[in-house]
DNA sequence: TATAAATGTAAACAATTGGTTACTTGATTT
DNA sequence: AAATCAAGTAACCAATTGTTTACATTTATA
């Protein structure tokens, strides 16, 4: 049957668009009307159900972060020695980024706007504390395994499995031209991830 | 003497307008209006010397590589011995990026619009040419001094260089709320900038 | 089945935007 | 000192923007 009205997927709609829209463009940059293009909705539609432009990326930014700590958690890395979970760790960090280029869009234009829409998201905070949990069991465990190092701040490994992935791919234009080299040809792409897993499994053993 | 007219000083005070703008706001968020108020010029004096919006974000941009390059080589790192250059350039990028919050965000806008504003600029590709070449150079004094491995991509150890300082720094306000902690207070800032001179030392290392 | 609530459309609005026009004032040159 | 050009001002414009108003239609429910 053809429901000539349905909800659900009028927002479902409204939501995707919008984050494909304010990652390309930013938050200024995006434009509502191109949104409700895309969405193939009236524009009203988004003001009934999203409120304002800004509730809108609201949404989208706190999505994001709630979909990328899910997948990471999938990843079920207790069942496996310290550093190959932590291998696993860096190479699905930065293939999520690879795949999901809207992900890194969206955190740069959250910060420059001082992360206003994220400040009263409980529900952000929470998933990212247990995701700082699961790297800090890695760390114990490889040192148990006598593999790593002790005393090892698991913030600050997190940021940097992160910092090592995200800024070669936030940066590929800028970084493709200075460097004359196409940093997203395959060859450039797997060379980087090994390089990465190198840094990450040099620093934390012992 | 007082000039009423000093075109010279106009144009720097534009440029020094429009940087800060182009900074706090990006390129679609930043407003000429705004840049005219804030540089104390008439909008039309913007027109007058630098075409458009548009031209004027271009020259800001290259303005912010050349003068980041600039700094490096005044840091003399020839004459140290490699570990100790290397060392000397990571905390170099780190206080660089600290002390001009600005150029992070002028680079983000840039990539979010596919660095076609840097496309066509000789001059930036040149002076990172050189740059690529220093570090280059302190990889092989540091292979020939017996202290680092042989076959260091020079590329790849730059971006990670600059990654490990440039995320932090970038996305302080959503890392602030989703670690729980104020990643900007001195205290972090020196656990960090220690901990990015031992990834950097640790992935040379023999 | 009558009715109210939810879902949707079309058009318009007030404010803002990058950019321009028409004009004035100061500096330089011959 | 006259003339010429560069530097600067104020007002305005057409286009675009996020948001709203007024209205229509479908769906669920009493």
């Amino acid at each position: 049957m053809s429901r000539t009205r349905d909800p659900e997927s009028t927002k479902r709609n409204i939501l995707a668009a919008a984050k494909m829209e304010f990652a390309t463009k930013g938050l200024s940059g995006a434009r509502v009307d191109d949104i409700a293009n895309v969405a193939k909705v009236n524009k009203r539609m988004i003001y009934h159900y999203f409120e304002s432009k800004e509730n809108l990326f609201k949404l989208v930014i706190e999505k994001a972060y709630l979909d990328i700590r899910e997948a990471e958690l999938k990843l079920n890395l207790e069942h496996l020695d310290a550093k190959s979970a932590l291998e696993t760790l860096v190479r699905f960090t930065w293939k999520y980024y690879l795949d999901n280029p809207e992900f890194i869009r969206l955190v740069n234009s959250e910060n420059l706007h001082h992360a206003r829409h994220l400040k009263t998201s409980k529900e952000v905070v929470q998933a990212n504390r247990n995701y700082v949990g699961l790297v800090q069991s890695i760390l114990d465990r490889g040192v148990r395994e006598g593999e790593f190092r002790d005393q090892i701040d698991p913030v600050n490994l997190n940021i940097t499995i992160a910092a090592i992935g995200y800024y070669y791919l936030n940066n590929r234009f800028t970084g493709s031209i200075i460097f004359e080299q196409d940093l997203m040809d395959s060859e450039a792409l797997d060379k980087r991830l090994e390089f990465n897993i190198e840094t990450i499994l040099k620093l934390v053993s012992r």
